[in-house]
DNA sequence: CTCTTTAATGAGAATCATACACAATCAATT
DNA sequence: AATTGATTGTGTATGATTCTCATTAAAGAG
């Protein structure tokens, strides 16, 4: 679960001149916490946060977010048109891939070793400093296909 | 080049009751001429066309994307914060990837054609009809590692 | 070709996710 | 304990994308 700890996550932040602070952590610890196969937006945080009676401003969770995607400790997702999702870049073994319904969102996650080998040796080839690598698969999901609706 | 043709365009809109218009044709068509490598945002497009003299409007040009994308003619791409951007999708030999770096958004192309085979099987388990299929890979470049420019 | 139906367009206004400005706070270091 | 500058919270701004609606014009029928 926990594979990235509050003190690695300081130490990194202090290497840069940066700070660990409490809203930080918790965010980190939200992620952590999250089930399987759960993916936050900004405001679907902020909500969860709000509810946990933690309160963290929305633009604290946003420069929050955008920190720990680019220092490779979460994934930027595109799960839906509109905004963003979150979750957990984590290594090997729980490394997975989006498949998703442009119609209705429904996403399914699967998992791929051939892939993150695969981006591992392009970036590495290009001299490229590896944050995330993500297959996305837009289809359109079997109920969606028996659905009427336009578009 | 033109691996869709107009007549092909248009028949599949009326397949769905949908029509074939001089702006959905016109729009098409930019794609089918743009250099291998170029990706190209709303604005963008509204702007080479402006140059060109045909004025569409980013309403239609909005809804045009969006719809092709939908149709799987063309792909929705995230490489840059702040907006999407569009190619045309292409199959096999020319199916590629994208390694993008999250600080300077520059970008690099790449194929695999195992990740196309990876992507078709997955969405056929799952009954999904796909769409498009995309591994992104977000990384840092070597010039962006040796700035020191935070974040 | 003409008529009818209704999808599509253009112009502008509206939305809403995200970024920004800045004064107050506080994490890190000495 | 004092210093320094990164971080936060509040409110505001931005900007990409969508929506509204009157007008236009494809598609299909006759
Ligand atoms: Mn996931
Ligand atoms: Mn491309
Ligand atoms: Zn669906
Ligand atoms: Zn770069």
């Amino acid at each position: 679960m926990a594979s990235y700890t509050t003190v690695a996550l300081k130490a990194e932040l202090n290497e840069r001149g940066w700070r660990l602070t409490p809203q930080r952590e918790t965010i980190l610890q939200v992620f952590q916490n999250l089930p399987k196969g759960n993916h936050l937006s900004a405001e679907d945080l902020y909500n969860h946060l709000s509810g946990e009676g933690e309160n963290i401003s929305l633009s604290t969770i946003y420069r929050t977010l955008k920190l720990m995607a680019r220092m490779g400790i979460l994934r930027e997702l595109e799960l839906a048109e509109g905004h963003k999702h979150y979750e957990l870049n984590q290594p090997h073994p729980h490394h997975h891939h989006h498949l998703i319904c442009v119609r209705c969102n429904k996403t399914i996650e699967f998992k791929n070793d051939t892939i993150l080998k695969t981006g591992t040796k392009t970036a590495q080839k290009e001299g490229y400093h590896l944050l995330d690598c993500q297959l996305t698969i837009h289809a359109i999901c079997p109920a969606c296909q028996r659905s009427l609706l336009p578009l």
